[in-house]
RNA sequence: GGCCCAGUAGUUCAGUUGGUUAGAACGCUAGCCUGUCACGCUAGAGGUCGACGGUUCGAGCCCGUUCUGGGUCGCCA
């Protein structure tokens, strides 16, 4: 049997034949997608990366035709000729983008054969993702895989050209890179030339794009896979795609604008939906304190309010208790669900927000009769209990959920997820909706327990703002960095800062994070070294890419824009890595290994 | 490392209080059918109920351990 492409080579691709094709004489390729044989006619779909197109055959016109269409399977690899010919009106498939045609085949040949595939290729049918990620290549067959693929390109090329046209240039950074401990944990890679030492996989191009500023470069993109060896979430891969940049004598406002106009331009050539600019600011206070997150999705409402001063001298001690220890008691107001929350679904809530250490979850329930029922109410006051519904703009028919804690962080963030949860439940978020802002004014540093010091909340090479240098080692909690995330619907699709230019400032941030100077010579002298040869005022930004294209492709998971991505554990299922090496390389890199748990 | 959820035919699932030979749909195989489009009709094959151990006269179902996958907290400068 001929298996050759010679002579069949495609013309037209499958799933973009029209009406206006009628009469042309076509080759396409690509995969039976399914056969319907009526008997002395049959039907053959035929589907490549574009679509599904009808395929006919006609016994009476041609048995040998027949015959071999008749031996075709699902998934054999075919490139049939034929006549695009417009179907009969009432024989039109209104539901396929081709279904006002069909080809009329005069040749076929089989390419390729195909057993069954270990499940069906399609988007009607829901397989497990252990399944799918085995069998990648037959998962990606299917049509919204490869629609997520090519809106995956449309966004990179969208930004490839929109930062040329910036006058930014793309520079390759390395992937073998100096391990620097402060931050996640680093990949690392053995070095076979220098026995005992590692390279480190990048977690970011950070350092490599300040010295391209400070070689004058100007503006730098990357669109480059970062890794990071911590666990895994819906959004979080080991290895992922940013979107990378930096500018040089620029302020925050000048990166925010470049970057207001790629988003614009990507929802509009993506989605065709308009985003009007500038897109709003948010100080990381306030978004803490209305929606409980350094990401808030505002697309609803059910912000955080603040009873502390109400509470305080109210005879409830867990609410009295926690204002005492210098903490906080805040709510949210559910409007109109109070019928939605029965007393079992509020137990259940209450384990929720302690997954976030929150120590309970107090309530008030307004009925729609006027009556009104609530786990706290009986210690307080009338007036303090109407104090609380004024505060909370409740009326009937509303429910509401009070944190309190001695950690205000605690609390808000409590409740800022229990918002975000209640909103999916309730279903009150319109899936069209695109909410971007940018979150500004982080703290720049925060306090680790672990470490029992401040560490950088951004990193170290982040500048606080200018108001803030006076205290930056009198109150280190206090000073706010010149740093700023992009949100889109309450995930953070980028982030990124302006960049300290001066010796004399960094040394101080440095300090301030504790290190000697030997510790910062050590981990950062390159850097170090560098600014002392004309440092350009500079800043940056990076888009996670796997993100951005997850929430414009309206999916939760990014592994569904990812092609090929890793498990919860970090393995590939498909291939079987990370694998066991032969003790022959283990050699040549100088590594033993000492105990391996079976 | 912690917590939660899931694992039954190739796939997606159902499986009552622990009780005879574990079902359905789709897929697959074979046959029939000349205009289907989720084609239809007939017949058939297909199961170590994730694994191991326990309780029981008897386990898909109860208990323990474990594996795999998902979600999440910690973690992610």
């Amino acid at each position: 049997m001929n298996t050759s492409i010679h002579g069949m080579k495609r013309t037209a691709w499958c799933g973009e034949l029209r009406a206006a094709d009628d009469g042309r004489e076509v080759i396409v390729n690509g995969w039976c997608d399914r056969t319907r044989d009526n008997g002395g006619v049959l039907f053959l779909l035929l589907r490549d990366r574009t679509g599904i197109v009808q395929c006919t055959f006609d016994k009476s016109v041609n048995a040998a035709l027949f015959d071999i269409a008749f031996g075709v399977r699902t998934e054999y690899v075919l490139a049939i000729k034929g006549n695009v010919v417009c179907r009969d009106a009432h024989a039109v498939n209104k539901k396929m983008p081709t279904g006002e045609i069909e080809i009329i085949v005069t040749d076929i040949r089989v390419l390729s054969k195909s057993e069954t595939t270990p499940f069906e290729i399609s988007d009607d049918k829901e397989v497990n993702d252990q399944l799918r990620l085995k069998y990648r290549y037959l998962d990606l067959r299917r049509p919204s895989m490869q629609n997520n693929l090519a809106l995956r390109h449309r966004v990179t090329q969208i930004a490839r050209n929109y930062f040329d046209e910036q006058g930014f240039l793309e520079i390759e950074t390395p992937m073998l890179q100096k391990s620097t401990p402060e931050g996640a944990r680093d990949y690392l890679v053995p070095s076979r030339v220098h026995p005992g030492k590692f390279y480190a996989l990048p977690q970011s191009p950070q350092q490599y794009k300040q010295l391209l500023m400070l070689s004058g470069v100007d503006r730098y993109v990357q669109i480059t896979r970062c890794f990071r060896d911590e666990d895994l979430r819906a959004d979080r891969q080991p290895e992922f795609t940013q979107i990378d940049l930096e500018m040089s004598f620029v302020e925050q406002d000048d990166v925010i604008a470049v970057n207001e106009g790629f988003l614009q331009r990507v929802f509009q050539e993506v989605l065709n939906v308009d985003i009007p600019l500038p897109l709003p600011r948010m100080k990381w206070k306030d978004a803490m304190d209305r929606y409980g997150s350094d990401k808030p999705d505002v697309r609803f409402g059910y912000e955080i309010r603040d009873i502390s001063d109400i509470a305080a001298d109210c005879s409830f001690q867990v609410f009295r208790g926690a204002v005492e220890a210098g903490g906080t008691v805040r709510l949210i107001n559910i409007d109109g669900a109070a019928d939605k929350f029965p007393r079992k679904e509020i137990d259940k809530l209450q384990d929720f927000v302690k997954t976030y250490h929150a120590k309970g979850l107090a309530w008030m329930k307004l009925a729609g009769d006027g009556k009104m029922t609530s786990s706290f109410a009986k210690f307080l006051s009338e007036e303090e209990v109407e104090a609380i519904k004024e505060r909370a703009g409740a009326k009937d028919g509303d429910m509401l959920f009070v944190v309190a804690d001695s950690d205000w962080e605690t609390a808000v963030t409590a409740l800022g997820a229990l918002r975000c949860e209640l909103a999916k439940r309730l279903d009150v978020i319109d899936p069209n909706d695109y909410k971007l802002l940018w979150v500004v004014e982080f703290p720049q540093f925060e306090y680790s327990e672990e470490e029992d010091r401040y560490v950088a909340k951004h990193h170290p090479f982040t500048a606080p703002m200018d108001e803030d240098l006076d205290i930056l080692e009198s109150d280190p909690a206090k000073v706010r960095a010149k740093a700023y995330d992009i949100i889109l619907n309450g995930c953070e699709l980028g982030g990124g800062s302006i960049r300290i230019h001066s010796t004399e400032t960094q040394a101080r941030m440095f300090r301030a994070l504790g290190f000697t100077d030997e510790d910062a010579q050590e981990r950062f002298g390159h850097l170090l070294t560098a600014f002392k040869y004309g440092a350009p005022p500079h800043g940056g930004l990076a888009y996670g890419l796997d993100r951005l294209c997850m929430l414009l492709a309206g999916l939760d998971s990014i592994r569904d824009v990812i092609a090929f991505p890793k498990v919860q554990n970090a393995s590939e299922l498909m291939t079987a890595c990370p694998s066991e090496v032969d003790q022959k390389q283990l050699d040549e890199l100088h590594l033993a290994i000492t105990e391996v748990e079976k």
